[in-house]
DNA sequence: TATATTTTGTGACTTCTTTCACAACAAATG
DNA sequence: CATTTGTTGTGAAAGAAGTCACAAAATATA
């Protein structure tokens, strides 16, 4: 039997920077000390469900005395990693990838993307805070910053062959903008974000939303009505 | 018992979101004709999780003969209501909202940003080929276009404030990209799009698999050992 | 036309996720 | 110091999602 772990991002971990997100704001509000119902209650969550979360990835509170926000956020930055910084590479200086190596809430979680990468020369000469290379220099860099992680905002055409090349020089990690379905070995994760469907599923949904309401109506008229 | 339906995007309508990309590219290469295994490969999921997507989605193929492409995609493109357009506005003109407005792809599958706002004065003046608006005339474009969904890509700080007012004036359907959970009525889908977790998230398990293959390495070490 | 072959569609089963419920514990109170 | 109060942490129960397995159907073959 071949032994396969397949790397996929679960819901609980999502949940966790959510409730980091929640904390991080209660805290700025003056609060120090919460309940699992209170975060359940920011979170949108059930109570039981934060604390079988936090039991999942080990963080224990005081019973009675509920959690230290300041306890729980230090223990969130020790599971994630965030007190070193992390060295992101960014292929592709389109439309999107310019945007997301301007994105400014990176740099504040520790996650710099010290490098962009495009083929199409005239790239090259933009002016960008971070520096554009040519992907010849791709080795040199991912090798000199230790980097692990990449960003592909390339045509999906080109999205498979940088994939390629990216694991061929150790990343472990891909955010994948691109609409295909990369191909990568065992141990290496990749997270695909495709904000079409992000936006269709919306859509998707708004359309059952009017259909009830319109059936709602439907039944109200004939509530009204006298048989 | 109040009943509160909740609309949360499901994982099988990713999923025919992912079949659909496979079966335009199968087409694109002259398949015309399909198993379900053979998608399933093409998607990297299993054939059974295939057939009981389709089921669940009301999509039906030949026993014997499979699914003829150019039926799966025309019956999606029904569930979808692809055929008709789509008018979305979009709020916060930032370093993401104006890649957000150029963003072709929308525009490939019907989905039309039709106006995008900003608080900034300065912003109004850009150039910008889709329309830059004051938030005051919102409600205008909103009921001209007949828009019902919107895409959020202001600051944190106000994108509940943003929130209210689209659902104020009728929208049904948000992709926010501020960091926030969004307090909305139960008859309003919101989908969250949040790129620093996206990315944060394989940081995590980029981790293990370092952690991991470190192990392997220690294992292999004590293995070649001689007591 | 009868038989063999192949693939769908779905009920049953399994596995994963969420919720429930309560023992265990810590703090507050008398 | 005993008792009450209130919250955690976690097994057990319920629910959701995914896989299996096979009858039913369609096609191919003899």
């Amino acid at each position: 039997m071949k032994e396969v772990t397949k790397y996929i991002i679960k819901n609980s971990l999502k949940r966790i920077f959510l409730y980091r997100a929640c904390l991080s704001r209660l805290k700025q509000m003056g609060v120090d000390k919460v309940f699992s119902y209170t975060l359940a209650n920011e979170a949108g969550v059930t109570p039981a469900q934060v604390r079988k979360d936090f039991s999942e990835f080990g963080i224990k509170g005081n019973k009675k005395g509920g959690y230290e926000i300041d306890e729980l956020l230090s223990k969130m930055e020790e599971i994630f990693h965030r007190s070193k910084d992390h060295n992101i590479v960014l292929i592709g200086m389109g439309n999107l990838g310019q945007s997301l190596s301007r994105y400014s809430k990176f740099v504040q979680r520790n996650m710099n993307i010290v490098a962009t990468f495009d083929v199409d020369p005239f790239k090259l000469k933009m002016r960008s805070e971070i520096p554009v290379y040519s992907m010849t220099r791709l080795k040199e860099i991912i090798d000199r910053f230790r980097v692990k992680v990449a960003i592909i905002a390339v045509p999906e055409i080109s999205a498979q062959e940088v994939a390629d090349e990216l694991i061929r020089h150790g990343i472990k990690g891909i955010v994948n903008f691109a609409p295909v379905l990369l191909k990568v070995p065992s141990e290496v994760v990749v997270n695909n974000v495709n904000l079409c469907d992000e936006l269709e599923s919306v859509i998707y949904y708004v359309q059952k939303i009017l259909k009830s309401e319109g059936l709602k109506n439907i039944e109200l008229l004939y509530k009204d009505m006298k048989y």
